[in-house]
DNA sequence: GCTTGACCCTGTAGTTGCTACAGGGTCTAT
DNA sequence: ATAGACCCTGTAGCAACTACAGGGTCAAGC
């Protein structure tokens, strides 16, 4: 195997559809690879692991926007750290802002989960926790 | 105050836009409301159990698709609770995925802040740290 | 050398879950 | 009667894909 993919194998490498790898190339968020005498795409290991950085960090709920950022801050290595630092603590906030919002959801589906009395859906739980509280569902007067 | 409501009392009393409504509307998520003489539309205190309830549930992350399963489940008091709970369970293994990605992520830009005080960004292994591991980022052979 | 089938190409239109107009109608108050 | 806040329908836009349609390429097998 040489040291070239097509396009079907770096979408299979990297679970990402076909149309998505060239998407990400319309978008400039993925380089252009060179191309075959037949006009297929020839994708090199930089195109791998640019690919399976931008789908974990999507994975992880970062916008395209933001995936851009990353790479741009991963990409200048040679430059003073200072401009690079402020970025990288602003996704360091964001991602443990977006820890902490995932931890309280994880924390009420539990609540959910546990309480399920395996019943019948009159008396389940996990309904009742997303139904309104008293100051939507009762009238007062 | 009348038991109903127009468009925009609803949206304020759940925190929803108008155009949404009409769009949970539109796609049979929220039953048509009856009309007044001026055609418009006049909301119950019914409307207002169930947008609160398909809020919640979109707030804690669930699809409008996961939306329709659970508000059908929860019509439907006599079924077992099951398949409740198998949504929410699904759910759950989910978010506690995202978790765990986010959490390496985090662990990961700390290092890179805390190494990143002085100096070049050469050590940078943000990308290695989003990367495939070594199936995909070394080449066997 | 010709076909079959898997793969690739471009281009465009659809999806989800909204959101934002445009171009109007209604209602309440002054 | 006129201003302003609200409502109506319809359509188009957004992000980030995803799914065609209508072709071209290429290796394998007969």
């Amino acid at each position: 195997m040489s040291d070239t993919f097509a396009i079907g194998e770096l979408g299979r490498a990297t679970d990402t559809k076909v149309e998505t790898v060239r998407y990400y190339e319309r978008i400039g968020l993925l380089s252009q690879p060179r191309r075959t005498s037949g006009n297929y795409r020839a994708y090199d290991r930089g195109h791998l692991n640019r690919l399976s950085f931008i789908r974990r960090s999507r994975d992880l709920g970062f916008s395209l926007d933001q995936v851009r950022a990353l790479l741009d801050l991963a990409d200048q290595r040679d430059r003073p750290c200072e401009a690079v630092d402020e970025i990288a603590r602003g996704h360091l906030a964001e991602v443990e802002r977006k820890i902490a919002d995932l931890e309280a959801l994880r924390d009420e589906l539990r609540g959910m989960v546990r309480q399920c009395g395996h019943g019948s859906v009159r008396d389940c739980r996990i309904i009742e926790a997303l139904s309104p509280g008293d100051a939507l569902a009762a009238a007062p007067g």
